[in-house]
RNA sequence: GCUCCCGUAGCCCAACCGGCAGAGGCACGGCACUCAAAAUGCCGCAAGUCAGGGUUCGAAUCCCUGCGGGAGCACCA
């Protein structure tokens, strides 16, 4: 800073730090973010809101990082603090918290290298990024604020494990239900107990204590299951599916995953999945991301179709297929490996004459152990090939591409439409996790039966016909149906349907759908992260505890690091909770007596606390329920903007996109049990979902490919850019640390305050773009904010210059105009335009009035700070204080435009003749087609342009153009 | 391979239902202030909308093809 001659009251860093930080401890001394509930303890002041709307805007949950927050995170927060300011002085109670989704691998990890307990680091990242919002200057209710980690916080989440845990989904009333509901049927017989040895149901009455233990448990939301798992060794855990990407690999640190048969804690989502699909055309979501969800929980409708085996008409394969008017042309069947079925195909012996590639013969150089010629009896082979396919990873099954492996089991199922005798194979192209886990094969319609068909030499029968210039293999298209009895000649619809008919009449399978999503795997084996309240006792069967028991707090361990027993191949994770061993076992009294249980020691993924937490901000220290219904009802229960009522509670979700089928599902999940069971009152928690942007920054990489700290290159685009004196390569990317390209907002706050960040984040571009970082930009805004400081407040004195006389009738209705452009601006979250026209004014005043010396009139000095205030509370703040208002313009009411200051007396209009404009004139505003027409044909230049040629047709759109047509 | 989104001044971006291509900012140039520079102020500056075709009185906007960029899905029966 040059020191004596820069003006004492210029807007710049010194001053802009210092109303900011002044602003901020009178807003937090103040309560002005204070949001009242209608009722309990956050009612306070409720009367003065109680005849507003109520709004709820929310930030996704942040993970509190050690490394704090870069000036890409906070994008989304601004935007939605904008809006939820905009909204407040227009008339909105508006809620708008913020905490912590701080449980996690991170702090964990930390702990494993430092021996410092997880809770120590989280709470003081927790502690550093408040200090940061708080610097940012968001409008949040503080008193509002949670953390996952808190105890009295997962007491809640354990609640809500606990009533998942008691409830079934009831597949004719559509919803979950308490168990208890379920049992009282099953006593009275209105139900028959179904489990999977007896799937034809049986009294209850029959059954032994076990057997009833067994059939609840069957139908619960949650329950154990050994299905092979995501198993992860480089993260010490085993994951959901939703937490592995496409190519085999965690989501979070790309480490490989593998399959591993565990028991695990299951949620049953699949029960929702038609609901969550459904759904998603109830709410205002991008498309984008109601694309993703109904593309992961992947509905498929087909038939179910049962092949007797030809050698036991009482054992039938089901499969599952969308193609059931194919049938007549299934010539062989395929089962996963891993499917139940398996051992009992693989009969004592080959049939003669049996292909030595059926056997086994060509994965010699695959699998080790296989004899020259294939293995020398099915169940070898079959126990050969599933030892195989259960040590490959999914990244070995993608690497190997499209190539098909498998073995034939030895025996044959019937076809039930031809009688034919079909070779039943196991293949690992085939999932155990999709369908029935076994398909009929049709290679005329299907490549990839094709290409095993052609690999195991087996028939193939066109059974669509394709068209008469078809040159390729198996054909999915339309046609007539060929070589297909009953069905010949049908279109592929009608094909459908008949034979679903047919089945169904002949009790040979019927029509289903079918989801790709699968149950949630919920157990992890991490030490940070809620304990269930679930114990186990003397005979190894899970046991809920009661209520009254939570919470289940989370024990001290002195290691936290993740156990693997085992090799590589056959390594199996073990929870770092089993090193507290006086927690793990416990004598407890469920209501018979003291007893000893073992608790659970796996803890629950980072996603539990998530799925609720909007909830927790409406009542966050309510130690009776996780939300008071009155409460829940007042803030949950919204309309669309046409009247009608939302289906989802949060009016205005904001977060990134990254979230598409992880959190953003698993919390539709849970809060329709929560609605399904009476806890909330909405069907979806989130009514409209907006996702911001990224910033991206240029990053720079060695030439061994390693990012570089961007911050130490050194170079333009045309010299080159080099790091500590070697070349290094330039590429635009998503801001952050694995990049090392982030930009602090400290830096920036200190170079030109936060109200010139949050300017800047908002003015750069729309909300939902992706944007570069370009940091030589800044000063634009931070000029604009200098200006109009300078238009309100005398540099030298730093007294306000206002006068109280009426602004010149065009000053003024360029106000006007601005506040009809801010208004609908800020409502559509087009903060761009809204700061660009805040601008246009700024410049206007500057331009008609102040550059001469004279003083800004009042009215637009207080219309343009009150539009300034939701963009740049502390300035706007200071400004106000400086016109002689004693109080906060947060609650301030937003200026509103006259609609007659936003229409001229006269416009001018563009004259086009042949397209291209000509001349303009000036026309009363209100003038008719004719008039208008008449001014345009009395003018000289239109008369020009026209050269005497005759008019075909004119054009006239009211108050935008004339357009000539010769 | 399939599906979806996006291409406008040197750069970031406007243009609402098809109606004058430009609101705002950066950079750049000139002038003022200054011994000088920075800061600040004032003035100025530019593209015809990725390319080609179509619909229309009229296309950045709608349709088709291609090019470039981004995203999602991908052995799901």
């Amino acid at each position: 800073m040059a020191a004596e001659d820069t003006p004492a009251f210029r807007y710049g860093a010194v001053l802009a730090n210092e109303i900011e930080s002044r602003w901020q401890d009178r807003w937090a001394a103040d309560g002005t973010y204070h949001t009242p509930n209608p009722s309990g303890d956050l009612a306070e002041g409720f009367e003065r809101v109680a005849g507003r709307p109520k709004l709820y805007v929310l930030d996704m949950f942040p993970y509190p990082s050690g490394v704090g927050l870069h000036v890409g995170h906070p994008l989304g927060y601004i935007g939605t603090d904008v809006y939820a300011r905009f909204k407040r002085m227009t008339g909105f109670n508006v809620l708008h918290a913020m905490g912590y989704d701080a449980f996690g691998l991170p702090a964990e990890q930390y702990a494993v290298q430092t021996g410092q307990h997880p809770r120590v680091t989280t709470e003081a990242n927790i502690a550093n990024m408040r200090r940061q919002f708080r610097a940012l200057g968001l409008g949040h209710d503080d008193r509002r604020s949670v953390a996952t980690t808190d105890v009295g916080y997962y007491r809640w989440t354990q609640w809500i494990f606990l009533q998942i845990y008691h409830s079934w989904f009831d597949p004719q009333a559509h919803r979950a239900r308490p168990v208890s509901e379920l049992v009282a049927e099953l006593e009275s017989g209105a139900r028959l107990a179904v489990d999977v040895e007896h799937p034809e149901g049986r009294p209850w009455s029959e059954l032994s204590d076990d057997e009833r233990h067994r059939v609840v448990d069957a139908h619960r939301l949650v329950y154990l299951d050994a299905a092979p798992v995501n198993w992860c060794p480089g993260l010490g855990t085993v994951l959901a599916n939703e937490e592995v990407t496409a190519d085999g690999r965690s989501e979070r640190g790309n480490f490989p995953v593998y399959k591993r048969p565990l028991k695990q804690w299951k949620m049953r989502i699949t029960a929702y999945a038609e609901r969550l699909l459904d759904d998603l055309d109830l709410i205002d979501w991008p498309d984008r991301i109601r694309s993703m969800q109904r593309n992961w929980i992947g509905r498929s409708e087909g038939a179910r179709i049962d092949f007797p085996l030809a050698s036991d008409a009482e054992t039938v394969i089901s499969v599952f297929t969308t193609r059931p008017d194919t049938l007549f042309g299934a010539t062989y069947m395929v089962l996963a490996p891993e499917h139940p079925l398996v051992p009992r195909l693989a009969s004592g012996s080959w049939d003669e004459p049996t292909p030595a590639s059926w056997r086994g013969a060509g994965l010699a150089g695959v699998i080790d152990g296989v004899p020259a010629g294939g293995w020398a009896t099915p169940r070898e082979a079959v126990e050969g090939y599933r030892r195989y396919a259960s040590t490959r990873s999914d990244v070995d099954r993608q690497a190997e591409s499209r190539v098909k492996t498998g073995v034939f089991t030895g025996s044959f199922a019937v076809n039930p439409a031809t009688g034919g005798q079909l070779p039943v194979f196991i293949a690992d192209y085939v999932l155990m996790g999709y369908g029935t886990g076994a398909i009929m094969a049709v290679p005329g319609q299907d490549q990839r039966d094709w290409d095993f068909a052609e690999a195991f030499d087996l028939p193939i029968v066109r059974t669509v016909a394709p068209p008469d210039d078809w040159t390729g293999q198996a054909y999915v298209g339309e046609g007539p149906a060929i070589n297909s009895g009953f069905l010949d000649g049908l279109e592929v619809h009608e094909a459908k349907r008949t034979m679903v008919a047919w089945l169904e009449a002949q009790g040979h399978g019927e029509g289903t759908v079918t989801y790709r999503l699968r149950d949630w795997l919920f157990s992890r084996q991490r030490y940070w992260g809620e304990p269930f309240p679930i114990v186990y006792d003397d005979s190894a069967q899970p046991v809920a505890l009661p209520e009254s028991m939570l919470p289940v707090e989370l024990p001290e361990i002195d290691d936290y690091t993740p156990t693997v027993v085992g090799d590589d191949d056959d390594s199996v994770p073990e929870p770092p909770l089993g090193r507290a061993k006086e927690w793990a076992e416990v004598t407890l009294d469920l209501d018979d007596g003291p007893k000893t249980y073992r608790r659970e020691l796996n803890t629950m993924p980072q996603w539990a606390g998530s799925c609720w937490y909007y909830l927790r901000y409406l009542d966050p220290d309510n130690d009776t329920a996780l939300v008071d219904p009155d409460v829940e009802r007042y803030w949950m229960q919204g309309s669309k903007p046409d009247g009608r009522p939302a289906f989802g509670g949060v009016d205005l979700y904001v977060g990134g996109v990254e979230h598409a089928v992880l959190h953003l599902l698993y919390a539709r999940f849970w809060h329709k049990v929560l609605f399904d069971l009476g806890h909330v009152s909405t069907p979806e928690p989130f009514e409209r979902l907006f996702n911001q942007g990224y910033i991206l920054a240029d990053a720079f990489l060695d030439e061994r490919g390693f990012h570089v700290e961007a911050s130490e290159v050194t170079g333009d685009p045309e010299a080159g850019f080099t790091f500590r004196g070697r070349p290094v390569r330039r590429e635009l990317g998503k801001m952050g640390k694995s990049l090392k390209n982030a930009v602090s907002p400290e830096a920036i706050q200190a170079e030109y305050g936060t109200d010139t960040l949050r300017l800047y984040e908002m003015a750069m571009g729309p909300l939902d773009a992706d944007r570069p970082w370009n940091a030589r930009d800044i000063i634009g805004v931070h000029r604009f904010l200098q200006r109009l400081w300078r238009n309100v407040v005398d540099e030298e004195t730093g007294a306000a210059r206002v006068v109280d006389a009426p602004a010149g009738s065009g000053l003024r209705r360029a106000l006007h105009r601005t506040i009809d452009g801010v208004r609908s601006d800020m409502e559509g979250l087009r903060f761009n335009t809204a700061v660009a026209k805040l601008t246009e004014l700024n410049n206007t005043l500057t331009r008609e009035v102040t550059a001469s010396g004279a003083a800004t009139p009042r009215e637009v000095a207080e219309g343009l700070v009150l539009m300034l205030a939701p963009l740049a509370p502390h300035v706007a703040e200071e400004l106000w204080a400086r016109l002689g208002h004693g109080s906060s313009l947060v609650w301030t009411p937003f200026p509103e435009a006259h609609p007659a200051l936003l229409v001229d007396e006269e416009i001018e209009l563009p004259v086009q003749v042949a397209g291209k404009v000509r001349a303009h004139v000036r026309v009363p505003a209100d003038a008719d087609e004719a008039a208008v027409e008449a001014v345009v044909m009395a003018d000289d230049r239109v008369q020009a342009a026209l050269a005497g040629r005759e008019i075909r047709r004119v054009v006239v759109v009211p108050s935008r153009l004339v357009n000539l047509v010769v």
